[in-house]
DNA sequence: ACAAAAGTGTTCCTCTTACACCCATGA
DNA sequence: TCATGGGTGTAAGAGGAACACTTTTGT
């Protein structure tokens, strides 16, 4: 069968990153189920189908926002998954029937976002009967979904070596430890505190504060804030890397 | 208007990159003009619609073979361009009517791939009506697709640093010149070339043989070969990076 | 003989790494 | 007073950057 495929829908998957401080989590909604008996409480990735009128982009920002309620954040596509058959005929008819469409093929892009984990943020998305998971414990997703999450955190180690969105994860104002961490959580690694400290110092991308943590039953530790300004002064200075990490 | 689209067609778009051992050049094909007073000889990326029950990648290789009758080729996929208008009335009208399809609005994939310019290929593609152009001079293409070659060279930048993609584009036998003229080219930049000896050397991923470059009106250099093996042992090996570059 | 690119070592300095103890707080 | 994590400096070694001359070939 060689024709032309002209009646795809098109739909977008958003990997909702957030971090509580010690922890990489990640939100989970579940499925409104179409067979109580087999299908009850199956766990699956905030998605949407794409709208007439409407960018990719566009439509993972309005999954985003019903999810999360924030606008504006930080939001990055990944991969695309085709497979023709990465939706079998049954979740095919359902999603037919759920969306009152009719078509063969649904494609997929992924999404990746990053966002505070305040109370604020669970307490709106626990109405929203969604769930933040660690991403470590996230064993069994629908369909490919599984796929598109592993997929977004190799693009997050990625990015987050590159560029700023580290701060995303993280409050205005955070210790030193909550960045270590966050960096600790994402790779799976451990980090010299020392050493840390000193690079991080020296970068000059932070801004010291006067405020220091409190109600924690060891000797508080000082808040700091990004500095922008310098973050992106570096990010111009910074001369292309030349050298292949192979050699 | 908010009902959701069921008749995109989807296409894929594919970056062609070869090296001639000391320019970078990309693939480009004159469109089959539709209004041969307007529209003659106009440059665009390779590219095909998807076809029912083929894959992204599928139909990118489909292309990639299409263009350099060549399989199996090394092939990435960049990102995706969605904008509803990308493709202007006029453009999607010619576009149904050659494909013999009904379809409101066109959804692209780019993909990159990476070949060998050798006599051959470049045989090949001229039999085509193909053309290889510097990347540094092409200047307007059709739609798009000056984005989609945009994203793609920074992609190529990313991954050439972290895998043995850049060999793809090189002989079997090569010098260590034609190696360090890819790097300089992809990034636009100058290797001091007694350091790079030094490292590629030390790193052990080359093969010498006892070949000699010839007919050269200089001291002909050896030919070198890729150790994969040891190659995929120091990838395995490598400690994820930990520390961020702004730090 | 000349032009053009190949090939070759050393020095300096910066950056990375490894490592252990005292401090401030809440319970 | 105890448990917990915060905060601090140094020394040794590895790796990166800068730099100039001789060699081999074709014309």
């Amino acid at each position: 069968m060689n024709s032309v495929q002209t009646n795809s829908a098109i739909s977008v998957d958003c990997v909702i990153f957030g971090f509580d401080g010690a922890d990489l989590k990640v939100l989970l909604v579940r499925r409104r189920t179409y067979d109580p008996l087999y299908h009850d409480m199956e766990l699956k990735l905030p998605g949407a189908m794409i709208r007439e009128n409407e960018t990719l982009p566009q439509a993972a920002s309005r999954v985003l926002e019903a999810s999360t309620g924030l606008k504006g954040i930080y939001l990055k596509q990944t991969s695309i998954f085709s497979d023709p058959y990465r939706v079998d005929e049954e979740e095919l008819r359902w999603i037919c029937n759920y969306h009152g469409i009719d078509t063969d093929r649904v494609v997929t892009v992924g999404y990746y976002a990053l966002v505070k984990l305040d109370r604020g943020m669970l307490s709106y998305t626990t109405a929203q009967g969604a769930e933040w998971k660690n991403v470590d414990d996230v064993k069994n997703l629908i369909m490919d979904h599984m796929d598109i999450l592993s997929d977004a955190l190799t693009v997050l180690q990625k990015e987050i070596l590159l560029s700023s969105i580290a701060f995303q994860l993280l409050p205005k104002k955070f210790t030193v430890r909550q960045l270590q961490n966050l960096l600790e959580a994402v790779f799976g690694v451990e980090i010299d505190n020392r050493n840390f400290r000193k690079k991080l110092f020296s970068s000059g991308i932070l801004i010291e504060t006067d405020e220091m943590e409190k109600h924690v039953n060891h000797k508080p530790a000082r808040l700091y804030m990004l500095n922008k300004t310098a973050f992106a002064a570096k990010e111009k200075a910074r001369k292309v890397q030349i050298l292949p990490s192979w050699l």
